[in-house]
RNA sequence: GCGGGCUUAGCUCAGUUGGUUAGAGCGUCGGGUUGUGGUCCCGAAGGUCGUGGGUUCGAGACCCAUAGCUCGCCCCA
């Protein structure tokens, strides 16, 4: 029985033209960060389990993590997700940290689940984070990040919407307007987050039916569903709209509107399933027809910090997963062809090693990526190699070209053909990559 | 955890109501003489038809089981 050359379920391989892809995708998520003063971190694939049973979400931890006991006997999760352990470092050095800290990081994480379309097994995602920061210019900036990098990407503002809402708002509606207890208000939320993927009347019949006769009586299910198709803050009831949540949220959305990001609204329905948000939340979405879907998500988190002993901390982040990218830029043509790294690939022509040698090498120190073809093949064969490599250039090294110290290097998209001194062929290519990297 | 679809060459797929040695395109490899790719021409390799059972004189086609892939559901980082 042979093996099997399959990578993990739900696991995918990077063979070096994907993983070219995922370093251009990579680059611009930390350029880009970077551009808003994000400082990069990093930390283990595996956490002690204990982490993520204080405040994720009880499916998480019991159903969708990848769990095992060392040789130790301690309990040990490869991370899920990244916010429990960026929380426990920054209280970790809690006292010594610059605030308002900003970081970012790009983790792989993992979930056992069945994968299925934008969610594997293990994706990588980009996690940015501020902390520090109680008023809502930090979800102004968070979001402004998540919409740098998107138009990075090329990507216009029709093709994705920003949609915001409050924890605290939902609290108020829930609690303050329609008097629900605990019960119904996880019930509701449940139902509210899937609300537009279920049928309206079943929708209607659901949400009716965590009401009780004289909460119905008294209307408070049809408000709730009127609240529901509510599109914007202006449109609440009153009592809403005043509410603090509501006027936070409301000038939120004039702060981002006056940083150009017009495709910024509110939608009561975002949820997000985490228990750990405490206020403003958002996600964005892919407007694609084909793959409308929530590609972006992330809120203010105030309370996990504190978990860990030390003086709580207000914070705002989200995460970008690579396959919901991936996905987003190829339905909008937004994925570049990228070449290798390969700036050229000399064909040897002649029994020459020796002398083109020293060519090659001073190419290296000049700065010019160079594969050598060292096969012996003929000269059409050579080309052949470099172009199903994918690389731009091919430069012929023989006798007449060393007597000469002139260079035949071949552009192999155009066919162009030209002779140079190596230096100059090293400046030729290096300004091609310049062109197509920046 | 639940449901649908799919599985034939490296890839994308044909394969009639079950009938001899299993097909195409692309790709791969070789050739078309001297130091130049993409086009064109010629040739070759490559498949226990996902796996295991069953029905049948006979199964790639039908039945059962199982695995993998995939799309949904649940849930969502």
């Amino acid at each position: 029985m042979a093996l099997s050359t399959q990578p993990y379920k739900g696991a995918r391989d990077f063979y070096p033209e994907d993983k070219r892809l995922q370093k251009y995708m990579f680059n611009i998520m930390r350029r880009v960060s970077e551009r808003f003063g994000y400082e990069e971190y990093d930390a283990p694939v595996l956490e002690p389990l204990e982490l993520y049973l204080a405040k994720t979400g009880e499916e998480i931890v019991n159903e969708q993590t990848y769990t095992f006991e060392d040789r130790g006997g301690r309990k040990v999760a490869i991370r899920p997700e990244m916010t429990p352990t960026v929380s426990r470092m920054v209280a970790g050095k809690r006292q010594e940290l610059a605030y308002p800290l900003r970081w970012y990081s790009i983790p792989n994480l993992w979930r056992y689940e069945r994968p299925q379309r934008g969610r594997l097994r293990e994706h990588w995602q980009l996690n940015v984070d501020i902390f520090g920061v109680d008023n809502l210019l930090a979800e102004a900036e968070i979001i402004q990040v998540a919409d740098g990098i998107l138009k990075q990407f090329g990507a216009t503002h029709d093709m994705y919407t920003v949609r915001v809402n409050s924890r605290k708002l939902m609290d108020f509606i829930f609690k303050e307007y329609l008097h629900l207890d605990g019960v119904q208000i996880h019930m509701v939320s449940k139902l509210i987050d899937r609300m537009h993927k279920t049928a309206r009347e079943t929708f209607v019949a659901e949400v009716d039916a965590v009401f009780s006769p004289t909460q119905r009586d008294a209307g408070a299910s049809n408000k709730l569903i009127g609240l529901l198709k509510t599109k914007t803050i202006e449109h609440l009831p009153e009592v809403i709209r005043q509410s603090s949540p509501a006027l936070e949220l409301k000038e939120l959305l004039h702060v981002l509107h006056e940083a150009r990001i017009p495709n910024a609204k509110f939608d009561i329905s975002i949820m997000r399933g985490f228990d750990y948000y405490t206020g403003v939340v958002f996600e964005i979405f892919d407007e694609n027809p084909d793959n409308n879907r929530s590609m972006l998500g992330g809120g203010r988190y105030d309370g996990l910090v504190g978990l860990f002993g030390v003086q709580p901390l207000p914070t705002v982040g989200f995460g970008f997963g690579d396959v919901t990218l991936q996905n987003f830029l190829t339905g909008h043509n937004l994925m570049p062809a990228i070449r290798p790294e390969t700036d050229v690939y000399v064909a040897l022509i002649g029994n020459v090693y020796t002398e083109a040698q020293k060519i090659i090498d001073d190419m290296r120190e000049m700065g010019a990526n160079v594969a050598v073809d060292v096969t012996g093949a003929k000269p059409d064969k050579q080309i052949k190699t470099a172009v199903k490599k994918g690389i731009h250039y091919v430069m012929f090294i023989g006798e007449k070209e060393l007597k000469e110290e002139q260079y035949e290097i071949k552009n192999l998209i155009t066919g162009a053909s030209e002779r140079h001194s190596a230096a100059r062929i090293v400046s030729i290519v290096k300004d091609y990559r310049g062109d197509i990297r920046e």
